[in-house]
DNA sequence: ATTCCATATGTCATGATATACATACGTAAA
DNA sequence: TTTACGTATGTATATCATGACATATGGAAT
């Protein structure tokens, strides 16, 4: 019953308890590489998870700023995200639009076309070096502390890793289309 | 107003003319990474695609088989295709729900976790092996012949190998993480 | 005879997602 | 003083995508 983005959340309000708008900015901004949600999504699905009793929430009054809700994870919502962390999942064919347009590239001006291409490599080289980043800023943070597997953070690291590995395939893929094409 | 489904669809068609049902097979089982539809959307988006004077058919009555319609490209429909192909794109972040989960993995039975990641990377193995077929069959195919970057198998082939190293990575990042979890 | 399968074309209900609309507070800039 | 911005929470509309429902033909298997 529960969407993906639901469990993104909870996985994040476990993490931390915070409000829809903090989630909104981690879900555009932050390391979420992978899934994103618009504000529009998250509220409706922040108020189904509450009825179904994963999360609770407290409204805080700010003087300075608007009233804003605070949201905390419940016990059954730890369970379900356990639960659904390990459960078994299908491999999920990648949706792309820049290779249904390679596909039809066949069809396309050649000067063009190495353009596109080249514009994207260079659109996730730019993503790349944003990864290589906040890598370099975690793994400076962990000079000489203990990892252990059970700590919020592992998860972030082995997205990013991902995140890392997936950019550089692009990227590298980018430059020998546009080579392929401009030959 | 043509969505991308509709510009793939356009593609495939102005490779050969043919039926909704070879479309939706083409678009569920072959060279078609990247992108993917059930027969109950392609047939509605035909019906919008020659609305727009996209395309035109012809309908085969057959002896054996249920009657046929034969779908081809007009001169505004590849117009149209060649026009899209070029036009800028910005890229599109990914969805991964494996990835969700592997930010959640925090919470998981390392166990349990290791599994997921061991089963991910057989996979990502097997569909890397399809992948590999593909391209020796293609490669073959090629012995000899002149290779131009104006005929329909080009984009196949530039798609064939994004799925290559797509699927090389993602096997590659999951044998990591499930050494990370095991260690 | 009945069932099953591949071919062939469609609709419908549901859920997921994006864009735009809508309101409200307080501060800072023009 | 009007405008714009960041915070904060929502709704409405349209589109995209999946799964189920629906029908029909002819051949092959049970």
């Amino acid at each position: 019953m529960t969407s993906t983005l639901g469990y993104a959340l909870l996985n994040l309000i476990a993490c931390e308890s915070q409000t829809g708008y903090d989630l909104s900015r981690t879900l555009q901004e932050r390391i979420s590489f992978f899934w994103q949600a618009k504000h529009s999504q998250i509220y409706p699905e922040l108020a189904r998870l509450e009825s179904a009793g994963y999360i609770t929430h407290e409204v805080v009054r700010q003087s300075d700023k608007p009233d804003k809700k605070i949201y905390t994870i419940t016990d059954a919502g730890l369970a379900a995200l356990r639960a659904w962390v390990v459960a078994p999942l299908k491999m999920q064919p990648a949706r792309d639009e820049l290779l249904v347009k390679t596909a039809a590239i066949w069809q396309a001006d050649p000067a063009a076309a190495a353009a596109l291409f080249r514009d994207h490599e260079r659109q996730h080289a730019e993503q790349l070096a944003v990864y290589e980043g906040i890598r370099a800023t975690m793994e400076e943070k962990w000079q000489g502390s203990e990892r252990r597997r059970d700590q919020p953070w592992f998860g972030s690291y082995l997205t990013l890793m991902r995140g890392i590995g997936y950019e550089r395939e692009y990227r590298d893929w980018c430059r020998w289309a546009a080579e392929m094409i401009e030959a």
